[in-house]
RNA sequence: GUGGCUGUAGCUCAGUUGGUUAGAGUACCAGGUUGUGGCCCUGGGGGUCAUGGGUUCAAAUCCCAUUAGUCACCCCA
């Protein structure tokens, strides 16, 4: 109090490292492409599901061991241990389980929600980011067909995205451990880990790793040309078909494999979307046959940009009941940074919904008022400017938030029943007595 | 968890071999201009130079520590 100014301490603003928003241009431009994704998961019938962020210690760490514990954001209230999710494929897990009565199966439902990694943040990698994942859950079984159905939705969904031409690229665990197995490999798991790395960081380096882990030089040829096989997906069958392995695993991949393929056809989905691809292997241990991988067609370079696949026992740790499922999830936070960085979407332009800034004159705020009611009721977002000021300062305003049409409304629009627009691109003015009028000329412009 | 780089105005950055009262652009506020914005002109507010210590007659500048951010490895989306 020993100073004349009001003085207060100031708490730096700022959000812990790893973690991101948006300003409004971003976020209006990242909120569209969640609506057309949300859109797309509801056409193909798929139900929305919301689990709590928080979980028990307990459920969601039942599972994974090492690696992925280490990142999970774990602490204690009171005695209560819980962890904020990780992804959003173990809470699915739990959920099935846990309602496993109540659901109808296949169970298909959508998640769209934020999840969170403690690993430390780097460029495109959030600790705190969304998922939308899609999942089908079948009781007992089921069919490879569903496998294909993935497909078609991850092609609907970028289609709809509008973000450029893209690839789905296929590929058989079973067939790849089958495999393996046939060339004397014990431990396929970490051999995946390594072939999985083939586009990362070559062909030499990963020949190299397979031989540290002791595959034998012809085993670890054997691999790299399989999992070099090119071409459209026809011929890479063909060729699978030829190799005569009799392992009964790479026979079942094999078989699963090309039913997907014959399947996607069925779907309609343009042969030039996806392709067979042998060295996609997929990290998470959880998956056991079909998985996928997406890229953009021109930025390759970005990696898959959503991926997934199908895993034999979603719920084995929650239920004794026999869970198959398949799915995929598009990391959104990490593919709309990366979307901005390369310039594949651009955010000039709207900062808000508004279409019309109502600026009401001395005595005109009711019918004003009024006005931007019935223009909302006809579906058209709109605002008033309800502060007092200059002119300047109220065209500014829909100026800077690139809000298409100002409307000033003085006595003359009152007693006429009327709303004079002005277009704040070309400043061109014109008057509409309906919002279907307005419409039209909407239209035109 | 390991390593590299960087902290100057809200933002982007200048700041000479260490030398007076730390600047610019932009953004913000006000006025020029109270029924028509963007442009222009004038003025204004805004800085513990990340923090703490050290060297020096003198530090934004050199040294040390701390801290924050960032990029890469690991792993993944």
């Amino acid at each position: 109090m020993a100073d004349t100014k009001n003085e207060r301490s100031i708490v730096e603003p700022s959000i812990l490292a790893g973690f991101i928003e948006l300003l409004p241009k971003e976020q209006m431009m990242f909120t569209r492409m969640q609506d057309t994704i949300k859109a797309t998961f509801e056409s193909y019938g798929f139900i929305p599901l919301d689990t709590p962020v928080l979980e028990k210690s307990e459920v969601l760490l039942a599972k994974s061991g090492g690696d992925t514990a280490k990142q999970v954001y774990r602490f204690t209230k009171g005695d209560t241990d819980m962890a904020l999710r990780f992804d959003l494929t173990v809470p699915l897990a739990r959920y099935v389980a846990q309602h496993y009565g109540e659901l109808v199966f296949p169970f298909r439902r959508y998640h769209i929600g934020k999840v969170y990694r403690g690993e430390r943040p780097q460029k495109g990698r959030f600790r705190e980011f969304y998922q939308c994942d899609i999942d089908i859950i079948g009781n007992g079984s089921l069919g490879i067909i569903n496998d294909a159905e993935i497909v078609s939705i991850i092609n609907s969904t970028f289609e709809a995205l509008q973000i450029g031409e893209f690839t789905v690229m296929i590929n058989n665990r079973k067939l790849l451990n089958g495999f393996f197995e046939a060339y004397g490999v014990t431990d396929t798991v970490e051999v995946l880990r390594i072939v999985d790395k083939l586009d990362k960081i070559g062909e030499d380096a990963v020949r190299k790793e397979l031989l540290e882990l002791g595959v034998s030089a012809a085993s670890a040829d054997a691999i790299l040309t399989l999992t070099s096989l090119g071409g459209d997906y026809e011929e890479i069958l063909a060729r699978l078909k030829e190799m005569d392995i009799s392992n009964e695993t790479f026979q079942i991949g094999l078989s699963e494999l090309d039913a997907v393929c014959a399947q996607m056809k069925a779907f309609g989905i343009p042969k030039e979307r996806f392709t067979i691809n042998l060295k996609i292997a997929r990290g998470l241990d959880y998956y056991t046959g079909t998985v996928y991988e997406t890229y953009l067609k021109d930025y390759p370079e970005l990696g898959s940009i959503c991926s997934g696949g199908r895993y034999d026992e979603l719920a084995s740790n929650y239920t004794k009941q026999s869970l198959p499922g398949v799915g995929i999830s598009i990391g959104l936070s990490r593919l709309f940074y990366q979307l901005c960085q390369a310039g594949i979407v651009s955010l000039g332009g709207r900062k808000t919904p508004s279409e019309i800034l109502f600026i009401p004159m001395q005595g005109t705020m009711g019918y004003t008022l009024a006005k931007a009611q019935e223009f909302r009721q006809a579906g058209i977002p709109c605002e008033t400017y309800m502060n007092e000021g200059k002119m300047g300062k109220k065209f500014g305003y829909a100026d800077k938030l690139g809000i298409p049409f100002a409307a000033v409304i003085g006595e003359d629009e009152m007693a006429g029943n009327v709303v004079t627009l002005k277009n704040m691109t070309t400043g061109e003015q014109f008057t509409v007595g309906s919002v279907a009028e307005y419409k039209t000329f909407r239209e035109k412009n």
